[in-house]
DNA sequence: CGGGCATAATTGACACGTCAATCAGCTTGG
DNA sequence: CCAAGCTGATTGACGTGTCAATTATGCCCG
């Protein structure tokens, strides 16, 4: 059999739905969590800070970590520096080296945030779901994000 | 039985692969168009304006049909505009209203973009996953939708 | 040792998205 | 008819993301 060229109609309506409904659901998750002034990459930033020794981290394991370019955290860090929510220090190991701690407030207001998080995680996703839907979700991005990777 | 306040292990798990997941085959995506200078947002609009009678449509019918905020459209068709790729005109029936008009530099680079962007979506999307899979993802976006409008 | 390359991180320029404010023109009820 | 309010669209400010260039340090091999 040889392989189609161009996807159907309905592969096609199937792959909007996946980029417009994601959409949908990031944006409906960024405006939660707006409220409580943070974006949903300061989540991500605290939550990796909170979840590591010494709540620190080199910038470049945290880069790793939350999987992002280098120069999108440092952009990052910069703001969450500037309102207090980390601090960055020096590397003893390695000059070139930064640091990013979890500052006081950043940790108060990832406490703070958390819970309400969470609960918003179940309302917007979870309870969306059957468990039979939520396990093939599971396997769904598996494998997309495994055939990205081969490319 | 009481519904859990908080999401399982397992749960949260599947609801980051959803996120970043989602991220890294949008981005993936986006990258490919911007070789043909191209964003996302631009073939989004190329796209409903060449399937438009007369290839011209209001802002806000526009808007609804890529599924935007007002303002977004209005930058967005700002910047496009300034590389030529559209025109705005005035509306005859309504003189608050505007139209948006695919230029024929519009026209021209969306033909010579669709090709190879569909065949993107087979590669990145489509290709990755089983038939199953593939309705399962249907399922699970549009309970997602779903979900989400009920709030 | 030291020149050249790799690596850590930052920076600047620019595209993008959201929010709140604004402006102009339509519409309607007293 | 006209003031009040609604709607279509734009704007400015700001946070965010990408790319390319830059700076500074580490490291390796001749």
């Amino acid at each position: 059999m040889t392989t189609r060229r161009f996807p159907t109609q309905e592969e096609l309506r199937i792959w909007r739905d996946f980029i417009e409904t994601g959409e949908k659901v990031r944006t409906e998750m960024a405006a939660r969590l707006q409220k409580d002034g943070l974006s949903t990459g300061d989540y991500t930033v605290l939550l990796a800070l909170s979840e590591a020794p010494g709540q620190r981290l080199r910038s470049s394991e945290l880069a790793t970590t939350v999987g992002w370019e280098r120069s999108r955290l440092s952009h990052h860090l910069g703001r969450m520096e500037k309102r207090g929510l980390i601090r960055r220090e020096e590397c003893l190991t390695d000059n070139r080296g930064a640091e990013a701690v979890l500052a006081p407030a950043g940790l108060e207001l990832f406490q703070q945030v958390n819970r309400p998080h969470l609960r918003d995680i179940r309302e917007i996703f979870v309870d969306a779901l059957t468990p039979a839907q939520l396990q093939a979700a599971g396997e769904i991005m598996a494998a997309l994000r495994e055939h990205l990777a081969r490319e």
